[in-house]
RNA sequence: GCCGUUGUAGCUCAACUGGUAGAGCAACUGACUUGUAAUCAGUAGGUUGGGGGUUCAAGUCCUCUCGACGGCACCA
């Protein structure tokens, strides 16, 4: 019986019956035959060696696509689970999920011995012969009854979990290869033979089924790639990665520190500051132009300004405390109630909203241990924080003029971003009609201003719904930074009013925002965005001064104060050191403008120009140079 | 917090199975007076993260503790 499949270009072609999506391939072109790894009927992933059975939508999966490396990496975690049972032993090594990640594949097991890194080599080993095996993957489809028996017998309790939480009609399958059998969906590569190039990277521990209440297994991290050229270059980007770990440009540059006296509080060390500053003042003179009133309230208040809140019942595990002449205070982790304060301490007219509080605050907040990291994950950071004080028929709008001001200010730093909707959460206060109108008023933002958004339910702060913003670095890595949170609660706790038209008392809306988000997290993502080298208006010193002996050391001192008269950072090298030596540790420290001063330049009143990643740039008058630093550094504001 | 790894001079790293800590860079001193990515020589620098233990002997082994790293969980 002849049967029709459809190609995914709309092309229809006739089979027999029973037909396999291999053999239809290889009916196409040898090439795509050696490249095809799975296929879909009607949508549906299926092996290679699956037979059509009835006209359908055929599409051949190859190792080009997403969904054909995902398939390659799947069948390298179940070659890695192979290798680990066969060194360690069939009953030693049990199997919990081995997934497809981004950039490769992990498993779960649950084994005795602790592996380290050192192990990862030999369970490679173990792999490669494996793969020279060239094992068929063959997959079975089994009953739940005999699925159960067969893991049972094996001794595999975590797939005896994951078989009792399939769903009554799902179909139970198991892929076989040599000795190895595994509950899998599929579909997987045809052979063992066909995985060519992959790398084992770390061990870690990991919670079963990512619940910190059950057993923490051994995760074994890995990747691969179709060809061996591929994964050497991931490997090279993962090294370029670490290279511009802010941790370690941190530490070159003189940026920041961290002392085991203050674990997860960073220092600031003064070109670091140079560039925090920067920051605020760029952000700070932007919120002036938006009416933006900067305030400033205290670390620490009493404890039960926290109770009324609502910090106290959702918060208080991430605080710190302390007591002082038998009285309870708190380190703020929050600016807002602080800023309740503000609004209350006077009497508020409708005409006055929207009313904008804006403040670098520095919060405090105890993360646990394990997940401190460098200047992404601290335990005191600086939120520029703010704010608005709003009237309900205000929200939209101020809400829209918050989203342009972050687009504005992302602008400069050259970063995409992309926006989500984070809704209620279990863990929160008010009433549900409060949530819905708040959750629905930022929606119709959302989508009044045509922005493309994702939903993360249930993800909202305690108080409120709100719009995150997670920007993409220079290597393509998400981080969250600003936040628009729309919040009914608070103004409710504090029981603020404004004085309406009606001379009757309103109770406002308000509209938490950041821009940055934590001002210290932000400077970490810079500093691997830029990988160091930061843009002229950020970078801590703008211009160093090299003169080629001692001799024009006076001259150089000349041309540091003409500099720094127009507003340029500048430093001199005047160490008795050559020309070249002094140019390797400018162009180590990143710096944007080095000026070359010897005999010519002095006699001349000039400057040599050699600009970072471009080399020398010929000689310039002073005022000339002067200019061209104060054009850059304006010019990459804008 | 949990699992694992790790901690040696300011920095980067070395010291075989336990035998008593070493190099480069930086710093300091001196010489050189330098023209576009490292001038030479000398000097100094360490209770090996901290506490306890085993041993004739501990950087090395055990134990507790602190920090860091990789993940997990958490991320209001």
């Amino acid at each position: 019986m002849a049967i029709k499949v459809i190609f995914p270009d709309g092309a229809i072609r006739e089979y027999h019956e029973g037909i396999t999506i291999e053999q239809v391939a290889a009916s196409i072109s040898p090439v795509l035959k050696k490249n095809a790894v799975a296929g879909k009927i009607n949508g549906e992933p299926v092996d290679l060696n699956r037979a059509i059975a009835e006209d359908s939508h055929v599409e051949i999966v190859t190792l080009e696509s997403r969904e054909g490396l995902d398939v390659y990496r799947h069948s390298t975690a179940h070659l890695m689970a192979q290798a680990l049972k066969r060194i360690y032993g069939e009953h030693a090594v049990k199997l919990g999920i081995g997934p497809v990640i981004e950039d490769g594949f992990y498993y779960d097991v649950d084994i005795e011995k602790p592996l380290s890194v050192d192990d990862l080599s030999y369970i490679e080993k173990e792999m490669e012969r494996i793969v020279l095996e060239n094992l068929p993957i063959v997959r079975r489809v089994v009953s739940r009854e005999e699925a159960i028996q067969i893991f049972k017998e094996k001794g595999e309790g975590l797939k005896l979990e994951l078989i009792r939480d399939l769903s009554e009609h799902s179909v139970i399958t198991i892929y076989d290869q040599g000795e190895f059998h595994d509950l899998c969906r599929g579909p997987h590569l045809p052979s063992t033979g066909r995985i060519k190039a992959f790398k084992l990277l770390s061990v870690a521990g990991a919670y079963w089924r990512g619940d910190s209440n059950n057993k923490m297994l051994q995760r074994i991290y890995g990747t691969s790639f179709p060809k061996k050229a591929q994964l050497e270059e991931h490997l090279i980007l993962m090294e370029e990665a670490k290279k511009r770990d802010h941790r370690k440009l941190g530490k070159e540059l003189g940026l920041f520190m961290f002392s085991e006296e203050a674990p997860g509080m960073p220092f600031y060390l003064p070109k670091g500051m140079v560039i925090r500053n920067e920051l605020e003042n760029f952000s700070r003179e932007i919120q002036t132009k938006q009416e933006y009133q900067e305030v400033r309230t205290p670390f620490m208040m009493n404890q039960r300004l926290w109770e009324q809140s609502g910090h106290w019942d959702h918060y208080h595990e991430n605080m710190y405390f302390t007591e002082v002449d038998e009285t309870k205070f708190a380190l703020k982790p929050m600016n807002c109630p602080g800023h309740m304060l503000i609004f209350k301490n006077n009497l508020h007219s409708y005409r006055e909203l929207p009313l904008r509080f804006s403040e670098f605050g520095q919060v405090h907040r105890h993360e646990f241990s394990g997940a401190l990291n460098g200047m992404m994950r601290v335990r005191t950071f600086c939120q520029d924080d703010a704010h608005i004080f709003v009237r309900p028929d205000q929200i939209e709008e101020e809400i829209s003029r918050v989203i342009a001001l972050i687009d504005r200010i992302y602008r400069v730093f050259g970063f995409e971003y992309t926006m989500e909707l984070s809704t209620r959460p279990e863990d929160s206060m008010g009433s549900d009609e409060l949530w819905k109108q708040a959750e629905t008023a930022l929606q119709n933002v959302l989508d009044n201003n045509g922005v493309k958004y994702r939903l993360n339910e249930g993800d909202g702060a305690f108080y409120g719904p709100k719009i995150d913003f997670h920007i993409l670095d220079a290597i393509k890595r998400s981080w969250q930074c600003a936040t628009v949170q729309l919040d009914f609660q608070m103004p409710e706790k504090f029981d603020l009013s404004y004085v309406g038209e009606d001379n009757q008392k309103h109770r406002p809306v308000v509209i938490h925002r950041a821009v940055y988000g934590s001002i210290d997290r932000f400077i970490g993502i810079i500093t691997e965005h830029f990988s160091g080298a930061f843009p002229t208006w950020l970078s801590p010193v703008q211009a160093k001064i090299l003169p080629v002996s001692d001799h024009f050391i006076d001259y150089a001192l000349q041309v540091k104060r003409t500099l720094e008269d127009v507003g340029i950072r500048v430093e001199v090298d005047v160490r008795s050191e050559k020309l070249g030596y002094k140019i390797r540790e400018a162009q180590l420290e990143k710096v944007p403008y080095m000026l070359v001063i010897g005999e010519n330049e002095q006699s001349s009143g000039m400057v040599s120009v050699r600009k970072r990643g471009e080399g020398d740039m010929g000689s310039k008058s002073l005022s000339e140079i002067a200019e061209q630093i104060v054009n850059d550094i304006n010019l990459s504001m804008k």
